[in-house]
DNA sequence: ATCTTAGTTCAACGATCATTGAACATTAAG
DNA sequence: CTTAATGTTCAATGATCGTTGAACTAAGAT
């Protein structure tokens, strides 16, 4: 029982609520990174540049409830990945193409480098 | 002097606003309405369906403001046009993308006949 | 001038948003 | 067991949202 964290179904995932979503400087930033991280899983805790924990808290939970991403509990953290397949699949062509103009803005980007966990060497 | 209303230059088109534009049902459903008309431009009257004089004056500001579409006075109506060009030269894909969404899911095409000027015969 | 059409402005309202700080829960490590 | 790491929950707060109704403006039509 992994997994008690409430996805919406693929089909169920809206439009307009993925909009609002995203329609956030923060959490498009977090989407932004999670991408550019392709595959890998992030956790909440990378991303404490854009706010604070409970702030973060608060973007997962709505990025999570509009579909957006995917929260896996693993031991204290919560990995965090996109749900590319399900968007592709719902929205064709829309998470690239946001992704892709997101990239294509130089303002959010000084963050590029994209911090390790706790104890890098 | 025609156009005295404020819209955002086509660099200045910022993704989050244009997220957040749409992130709400009734304006997703006017740019997808206004998407199908193609380059025809729709009045605001032609929009009653979805709210009253007021809302929709508030939406469509929130959509000019926001950079999605274009608003011309033409004698008292206000003929909105949506921004296609700037948008995909902004960001390439993108609005194609919500659109083919919008126009994939079932829901909200009841009206999809497009509703006449007043005194169609 | 009067009336109609089409839309705006304003104040108000309840709802949701994004943030904060304090307290708490859960898992892991010493 | 105690401590640390990682997030969550809760109440509060100020801001913004989307809607309403009443009053208003601007442009045509009669």
């Amino acid at each position: 029982m992994t997994n008690y964290l409430p996805h919406p179904d693929t089909e169920d995932i809206a439009l307009p609520n993925v909009l609002a979503a995203l329609g956030d400087e923060t959490r498009l930033t977090m989407i932004a990174i999670l991408a550019r991280n392709s595959e890998k899983a992030m956790s909440c805790g990378q991303f404490l540049q854009l706010g604070s924990k409970t702030a973060l808290s608060y973007h997962v939970a709505k990025l999570r409830e509009a579909g957006v991403i995917q929260v896996r509990p693993e031991g204290t953290k919560r990995m965090l990945t996109l749900r590319r397949d399900d968007l592709e699949k719902r929205f064709p062509g829309f998470l690239d193409s946001v992704v892709a103009s997101v990239d294509a803005t130089p303002d959010p980007q000084q963050w590029t480098g994209v911090p390790e966990t706790t104890g890098g060497a």
